[in-house]
DNA sequence: CTGAAAGCGCTAACAT
DNA sequence: ATGTTAGCGCTTTCAG
């Protein structure tokens, strides 16, 4: 038994074995369901844990198995913004729960620390950019790694939940067509991400395809709306019949929405607009914005999933899985 | 030395002192700066960790001396779509970053784990509400607890940052006044935190004061748009001379703004709107949106650094700060 | 099916 | 200023 800050006293699992009168090997055994116990000697050792307020020292196991009962989750500051990454952690943390796995929180701060090694037992990636030194730092600790999305690099993690964002900008931009748009414009991310690389080249493809001229500004992901719509100002300044825009990051087409409407152009009219990431603030925008769901809880169960196959051997490494998204179509892109 | 999933071998601090040739006692003791060690074998011990890499096995620090590392962050799932507290966790893991804890995030969820008991130090809880069993159950672990807002039955965490939400409403409410609004309406939360009791007790205050009726709708902290416009819409109908709107939740505004537009009202001029928390969608809003700025990452870094320090023995139970906040005007109050 | 004993890597108490 | 020893609570041999 051991003082807690409580003051009150934890029970270990001598204290379940003795009140169960059995060994601690067999209080052990009972408890984690192995099936060498009988099954009146493992209820006994349930109630008696019951009984005791029993919660296993994560610690002690920790030390004895090499493992963390723990995950880590990488999270790029400059996501703050999105709805998307934040709908990922609760995707994670709610399945890693489900698995009786704690979640542990990186930020890009940390490659302050000398030789920082998370205390995991697996990795989870957002989004991946190239030359991001905790990439690096995270990849080389020889952990299990299961990233959402490709790295930029082609490098195989152990597992991969990607979505095929290139072929849904492509039915964005097909849709945009059928509405009437002509020279539809994109306002892609600097971030060098398998998600901004994609749609990028997805849309030069498209532009190829279409006989059209790409017109082409970046803004770094979750830039401010001020830079945004400088940006946009100075592409649209400098180009001729562009009726259409895409923004890559979920913050474009709110900041650039005043902007095109004070140019005198009626959105969802003569001038379509749309996202190539959904948030609620685009629902509510006037008019709606037609955007890709991009389904960031799902992709978070679907990566700490994976990832716990992996811990477990259930699955391979450089298992990958498609995860399928969503074009939501608003009155943004309605057309005349 | 042990062997990692990398393949390679991790050095223990029995290796560390045996390169440098002490024991492993005061290995143990220069690597943690403790004075007993002389300068130079305090050097000496420090250059055989770095050439072998050594890095702690925090399980093994764990185990004896039974703390963690880590500290807890609670975040109840309602709070997905507001960026103050995607803000708010990165200041808690920046901060724990600095002070080197690991941040392990909880979630609602999680109490259906049967005797769920964090593996943390200490927990940080954001905006507890009333009745929340999760609140409940991580209260009664017995750790240090601080709170981002007080809790709203009055009880004292171990430490609390809380702002005077109460008084920026009422300088809103000043401010619309000021601007030519006759009778503002609040849509609040219905989530019984103590910002949104402040936040409609300063309501209620201030009608009676300047002597016009209240008048209230409320809408779940994070609502969707439609059920948003559904109460607004229902109250609107129901009042007459209503000019002007305040909206606890950071969606609120944004939800309701078309339904005005659509309704003849020319907002930031006839009809003024404003918000109790701000967020990014509201600055690209048109007309921008006036708001309260809830200062997320400061408040996360403020309840980070809170709880090291009660950890460590500097601050004592009971401790609160008081952290002030920011009223943004913009457009959307600008008045005739 | 169960028990006894060893030991994970570290730090604190007690030596010197 | 440094070393020796014990032991945190658990799981894993190895013996019955």
């Amino acid at each position: 038994m051991t003082e807690t800050l409580g003051g009150h006293v934890a029970a270990t699992i001598v204290d379940v074995a003795r009140e169960a009168g059995v060994s601690k090997t067999t209080a052990s055994d009972a408890l984690r369901g192995h099936g060498r116990v009988s099954d009146a000697t493992r209820q006994a050792v349930l109630v008696a844990a019951r009984n005791l307020g029993y919660s296993i020292n994560r610690s002690a196991r920790s030390l004895r198995t090499q493992t963390t009962g723990a995950i880590g989750l990488y999270i790029p500051q400059v996501l703050v913004r999105s709805e998307h990454y934040m709908s990922f952690v609760y995707g994670v943390v709610n399945e890693a729960a489900g698995s009786d796995y704690d979640v542990t929180v990186i930020v890009a701060g940390e490659e302050a620390r000398p030789n920082y090694a998370p205390h995991v037992d697996g990795l989870v990636l957002i989004d991946p950019v190239e030359d991001d030194p905790m990439v690096e730092r995270l990849t080389s600790t020889g952990l299990p790694v299961v990233s959402s999305e490709r790295f930029p690099s082609g490098r195989q993690p152990a597992g991969v939940v990607w979505s095929d964002h290139g072929r849904y900008a492509r039915e964005l931009l097909d849709h945009l067509a059928a509405r009437g748009a002509r020279r539809p414009a994109l306002i892609g991310s600097t971030t060098v991400s398998d998600w901004s690389m994609r749609i990028q080249g997805a849309y030069r493809a498209w532009c190829r395809l279409a006989g059209v001229e790409p017109v082409i500004a970046v803004a770094p992901f979750g830039a401010d709306a001020s830079l945004i719509q400088r940006e946009a100002g100075a592409m649209l300044a400098g180009e001729t019949g562009v009726d259409a825009l895409i923004g890559a990051g979920d913050g474009v087409a709110a900041a650039v929405a005043p902007t095109l409407t004070a140019a005198g152009h009626v959105i969802g009219e003569d001038f379509l607009l749309a996202s190539c990431v959904d948030s609620s603030a685009l629902q509510v925008l006037n008019p709606a914005v037609t955007a890709i769901d991009t389904k960031g809880g799902e992709a978070g169960v679907a990566c700490a999933r994976m990832l716990f196959e992996l811990l477990r051997g259930d699955a391979d490494r450089g298992t990958s899985l498609e995860l399928p998204l969503e074009l939501l179509i608003r009155e943004s892109t309605r057309g005349r």
